[in-house]
DNA sequence: TCCTTTAACGACCGATCGGTCCAGATATTG
DNA sequence: CAATATCTGGACCGATCGGTCGTTAAAGGA
């Protein structure tokens, strides 16, 4: 996973694989079948972990505000030096695949529309709370905040993302709450 | 630049930089070195596009509130259906070549710095008018737009985006705007 | 112990990659 | 019109791509 995660799925070539897996050709491709397969099964982990992550900060039973507050500022630590110029494994196949190869697109639609889902569900929550800000819409709020985290990782690929992201991350979360 | 902007750089081949310049390989060569500084200059076209676009939205001679909201829903069109598929030239360049191609990186985060300053300058104009909402600061402001912007261009990769993301667009400024 | 079965290995394959270079067409000039 | 300069096209190059396959080593059972 590590290494199409580092360089992109054309980028990776075999003897990239090979080494990362410390397999030969021959049994990677017994393995895995092919490279395609092999990088669908990476992606897959990609988005369990961020799934799990997701289910974790965001969970029904803990405080919706909390959880927005820890999966914005998990996001901002993602993004931040060497981690955040590694960028994201989902983005980056999203931008690199998604128009031209079904298995990939459908995985990544699949997952941004799950992580919309429950952040819209956190703040679904927030709201009969009582804890949303006045006409705040938790759909609309929800694709602001996807879109704002995703926009992160693509911006903290080049520049830093430092204290000015947090403090960023936090404005913008204080505009939805009350 | 259609082709790159199409299919990514390393899924360029040149046989299809061939097909879009309608040159032999020799002439290309000739005219524009290799297939690395033809990238570049195809990236700066976009670029160069893009900030035109922008300056224009935000021209500081007009209203600011008018500039960032035209600024954004310009965004949201240009995501939406065929194009917004199509993606954008500089995320998916981030996300391949930033991390280990310095003259793409230069190029991008420059861009990004561009960006993020004229909507920082629209928005500080706004609240010298007294346009915007109690206690918002510009910076971290203008990094939450450009992350929305840019974060919409990766979602819509896959998904459509729709009237949700409009009515997102708005809502996000109508948080800032008094 | 010896034979069978399984799994790992890397040499090898055709295709295609980015890049070079020369033959021939075209245009220019005296 | 002829000689020269310019440019173009595509044959060709070594390297590397993703993928296959025969060989060899290891493991299991009788």
């Amino acid at each position: 996973m590590g290494v199409f995660w580092s360089r992109g799925y054309h980028a990776t070539a075999l003897p990239d694989l090979l080494r990362a897996t410390k397999l030969s050709r021959g049994s990677l491709y017994a393995a895995f079948g092919d490279k395609h397969s092999l990088f669908l099964r990476a992606l897959d982990r990609y988005i369990d972990d961020a799934v799990t992550r997701l289910n974790i900060e965001l969970d029904p039973r803990k405080d919706p505000v909390d959880g927005l507050r820890a999966y914005l500022a998990g996001y901002v630590d993602r993004t931040s030096g060497a981690h955040g110029r590694r960028g994201c494994l989902v983005i980056a196949t999203a931008m690199e695949l998604a128009g031209r190869d079904a298995d990939v697109n459908r995985r990544i639609a699949s997952f941004f529309k799950v992580m919309e889902a429950r952040v819209a569900d956190a703040l679904s929550r927030a709201k009969a709370a009582g804890k949303l800000a006045d006409g705040v819409d938790p759909a609309n709020a929800a694709r602001i905040l996807v879109c704002f985290v995703e926009g992160l990782r693509v911006i903290s690929k080049t520049a830093s993302a430092g204290a000015i992201t947090h403090a960023a991350a936090d404005a913008l979360l204080d505009r939805f709450i009350r």
